[in-house]
Formats: structure tokens, sequence, C-alpha cells
DNA sequence: CGCCGAATTGACACGGTTCAATTGAGGTGG
DNA sequence: CCACCTCAATTGAACCGTGTCAATTCGGCG
């Protein structure tokens, strides 16, 4: 549950009662294999969940077999926040690895004037807002980007997004995506997300070993994709 | 001011007297010439506004010049409605064309129970919520769709967002953009971009004459891009 | 008429894809 | 503990979609 408070109280403080009170709903947590779809596109969305471990991606798959990744979910982020509130969901969301997740309590069953009630709400919003920077990133990668560019670009997201819950530091984090996930996510083919990786690791500036990257010169690499480089947390 | 209406009544029913209401906010309209900055990067948005005539886009620019479209605003069209309400503008905001803009009315300035202020708040979430719609979409063509297909894929949305302002219909549609805005959004070079146009033209597929686009076959088209063929609009 | 931005064209280079093997690593059963 | 299986990672070679550069033409407007 770490990671969900470490995320939470970076969007929100949380007191500590609060932080009592979500850890109680641990006890719900409902755990999926790799593969299985936590949200389908078209279905109205239920109420937001917490992911507490493992990472998942929303994902559109065209008649063709071809497959656009729009971001990852990575432990302590909400699903389910969109803008607008509730409507229908835009994409399928799929487990990438092993994962376990809760569903928010519903608001109308807390009490109105519970300090809980509002800062999960406004948790639940500043994370909607934050998946929207995300995918303005996501745009930047896609269409202004070299393969190079784009691939650096990404670890820095995800190094940094992982660092806030405390699965990773300035240096390394665990990343559990295959290279072809890079690859839908990139806009890439598989193979060339496999060179774009060599090509990194030959000029030092990643390392790549038991599921987990190194980030050798993470200055360097924001240069590589500067201008752009993924924004701070702010909300 | 008909796109106006149009557009926020296809988002929720408008009474005749809200329509009234909205008509008199017309004297307020603030002009823009083509370039203009209506909104910047990282400032915080103002109350939401409509476009009651001409095109922006959202566009960031990197150092080095790149410059990426994420979006097209058309008359009727909201700017400043991102998730989570208010926070900072993820992109400039620029006119394309002269461009004639109101701002909507402080909520706080319609008395609480009032029908327009409920119909304004849920026209303003509810276009946050088609923004993300063609963000997702924007996605696929980037990353998945070739520059045909790319093109193809623009195209009918444009026409489709056109069509439900009255501003064109099944077939064509007034087409302000540059073909180097066209690359911009689509990720190509201007050059590819005019070549795309060409095949398009020799293959019957569309027109372009005096600033308009006619589609010629638009099931063709849409076949093109099929299985990510732009969504309708559904709330 | 003459100007200027936009559209168009051609030749060439290159980033990225495709196809088809091959290698490597983790997990399972005997 | 090893053989085996499977999926992911890696490699090489040929191909091609797009980009780049540099003119040239077109079209609208003063």
């Amino acid at each position: 549950m770490e990671p969900v408070y470490r995320r939470l109280s970076a969007l929100t403080p949380l007191s500590y009662e609060e932080i009592r009170v979500l850890g109680g709903f641990e006890a719900r947590a409902r755990d999926h294999g790799p593969g299985a779809t936590l949200m389908t596109e078209g279905r109205a969305t239920t109420r937001p969940s917490v992911v507490v471990s493992g990472w998942a991606c929303h994902q559109r798959i065209m008649p063709d077999g071809r497959r656009q990744i729009f971001g990852f979910v990575l432990p302590g982020d909400v699903m389910g926040a969109w803008s607008g509130g509730r409507g229908r969901a835009l994409a399928n969301t799929v487990a990438v690895t092993p994962l376990s997740m809760i569903e928010l309590p519903e608001l109308d069953h807390i009490s109105p004037d519970s300090a809980l009630r509002t800062n999960i709400s406004r948790a639940v919003k500043l994370a909607a807002r934050q998946n929207e920077v995300f995918l303005f990133d996501h745009i930047m990668r896609l269409g202004c980007l070299t393969a190079l560019e784009r691939m650096a670009h990404l670890l820095l997201e995800l190094r940094q997004r992982m660092a806030v819950v405390g699965l990773g530091d300035d240096r390394r984090f665990p990343m559990p995506l295959t290279q072809e996930s890079l690859a839908d996510a990139l806009g890439l083919s598989t193979v060339h997300v496999n060179r774009t990786l060599q090509q990194l690791r030959r000029e030092r500036l990643i390392e790549i070993a038991g599921g987990e990257v190194l980030l050798l010169d993470a200055d360097l690499l924001a240069s590589l994709a500067d201008g752009t480089a993924p924004h701070p947390f702010t909300s």
C-alpha cells in the first residue's frame, strides 16, 4: 500500500487518519493476472480504482492487429480518472504484470463533510489532470521525436513516476515492460526498439538487467529529448 | 453564433431562453488575428471560452523549432475545458485564422439553481471529455497510421466536427489549414503532406479548392483508416 | 503588375520496417 | 539436476516510407 499513500499524498495532503482508513480498504484488493482486461473501451467507467501493485496500460487494437498504447498505469495510479468525471472508457486497460488494485469508495457513501471525501475527490481530479499531462507528452513523443529521443523521454517519465511512489530513485527503477510493449507505445517496431535500447547502452546512458533499468546519465538523456522533457509533478 | 448554439445543444439540451441569454454574450466577443496566442502553456486557465468563428490549434514548439499540434479548435468548440476543471494550460493555443470568441460567464455569477448554470457547467464537462476523445484519436493517428491513413482520418474528424456546427455537410467543409499546419499535426513533413493530398486527389477520394475540402468517397476514406474511424459524437 | 506566402516538384539520403533466423533466459516436469 | 519448452531478446540483410534540400510554380492581394 505504500505506493498508494505516497502517490495520493503527492496529489493532496492526507492526514494519518485518512491513511488509516485507506489502509482498511486493502482487504478489498482485487488481483488480476497479466493480460487481464481491467476496463473495456466504450464501457461506462465504474468508480475510480487505485493500483496497489503491478503495471497496466491503456491500449486500442486495430482490426488488422496494430496496437497503440496510450500510456502506462503504475502502482499508486488512479484508473478511471478522466475529464468530466465518469463516462465511457476511451481505451482498454490491460494488466501488463500481475496486478492488484482497490476500488475507491463511492463518494456518496462517505459523509459529505468528511475530509476524506473532499480529499479523495480532489486527488481523483488531480490524477485526471496528470493523466492528461502524460497524454500530451506522449503526443510529443509520437509526433516530434526520433526513436532515440522517444525512448529517452519515456524512460525519464517512468523514472519520475516510479520515484514518486518510492519504487525507484534517481538512477534505477523496475521495468517489467517487454520491448514489444515499448514498441507499441512509442509507435516503433519491436526490432527498432531493441536497436534503440542497444544504442543507449552502447553510449553508456542506460543499463538493463534483472527487470530493472539503470539510468547512467539522466542529464544527458534529458538533453536528448530536451525542451520536451517530462513535466515535473505539479498540480 | 449559430455554430455555438449548435455545438452546445449537441452537448446538452438548451432551452430557447438559454439560447437568448447566450446570444446576449455575443456583444462581448473578442477578436484575434491569425497567429494570436489565445492561451499560453503553463499559465493558469481563465474561465472557459467558446469560439464563435475561426480556427485555432493547441501546440507546443521545441527549442529547435519542431512544432507539434495537439488538435484543432473549431467554431463552437469550448477552449479551456480540461479535466479536473481549471489548471495550467498544457499547450499554447494559437489562432490559425481570424478568430472571434466569447468567455463563458463565471459560474459563480449565475444563480446556483439556474438551469443555465447547470447546463453550461455540464456542457463544459462534456466538451472536456470530447477533447479527450480527440486526443486519443490523435494518438492513434500518430502512433499507428501511415501518412495516407492519418490524412484520411483527420479529414473525417474535421468533416464530422464541422458538420455538427452547420459549417459543412457530409461531403464538403471549409478548411483553412495550410499544409504546414497539417504536417505539424500529423507528424509529417510539409512535402509529404503535399504528396499525400495529391495521392488522395489522384485516387478521386477528395478535391480541394477555394479553401474547401470535398470528400468524394467518405466510405472509402473511412475504410482507409478503418477500425480507428473517428468516433461519432457521443456523451 | 509585381510581390509574397503557400503549394508543388524532383533527386537523393536515411530512419525505421520487415522478414527470417538465432540466441538467450526463466519456468516446468521428469 | 538436467532436458525441455516457450517467450523475449537479438541479429542481419534487404526494402521502402518519409524526410531533406533546393528550386520552381501558383494564387491571392495591394
